[in-house]
DNA sequence: ATGGAGGCGCACA
DNA sequence: CTGTGCGCCTCCA
């Protein structure tokens, strides 16, 4: 558990049910531009029975990049559809309806790339 | 401390 | 839109 692990799941944890973030934005959100590849690394870090939702975070594109961890892609599309989270025939989401912002969380815009 | 791998994102062709 | 290359950062052995 290093800070910056600690500091992504306690960003996660504030995503509402329904709602998505990308990686890059919650690397944003904690300074780190850059770094959304290190979330994704910190979130895989994760044990099956956490109370993070690291299914609420999703590729910048809209779309599931996981391939083979612990969480199944499968199984992340699958609590995504049970908040009501809906994937286009693409399979991928949409930001306009269920992208988060911690600053606009009304708005939901700001959190994907539009 | 060092090296390899990984749930990303952007630029280019 | 698809495929390739590079940068960034954390995690694990």
């Amino acid at each position: 558990m290093t800070e910056f692990s600690a500091r992504v799941y306690d960003l996660v944890r504030r995503i509402p049910p329904g709602k998505v973030v990308s990686y890059g934005a919650v690397a944003a959100m904690l300074g780190r531009p850059r770094a959304a590849r290190a979330v994704g690394t910190a979130l895989a870090a994760l044990p099956d029975g956490t109370d993070v939702p690291w299914w609420r975070v999703i590729s910048a594109t809209g779309e599931i990049s996981i391939r083979r961890t612990d969480h199944l892609p499968a199984r992340q599309r699958a609590l995504l559809r049970a908040e009501g989270v809906r994937f286009g025939r693409r399979g991928r989401v949409d930001w306009r309806r269920y992208g988060w912002s911690p600053e606009e969380p009304d708005a939901g815009e700001g959190a994907g790339p539009g």
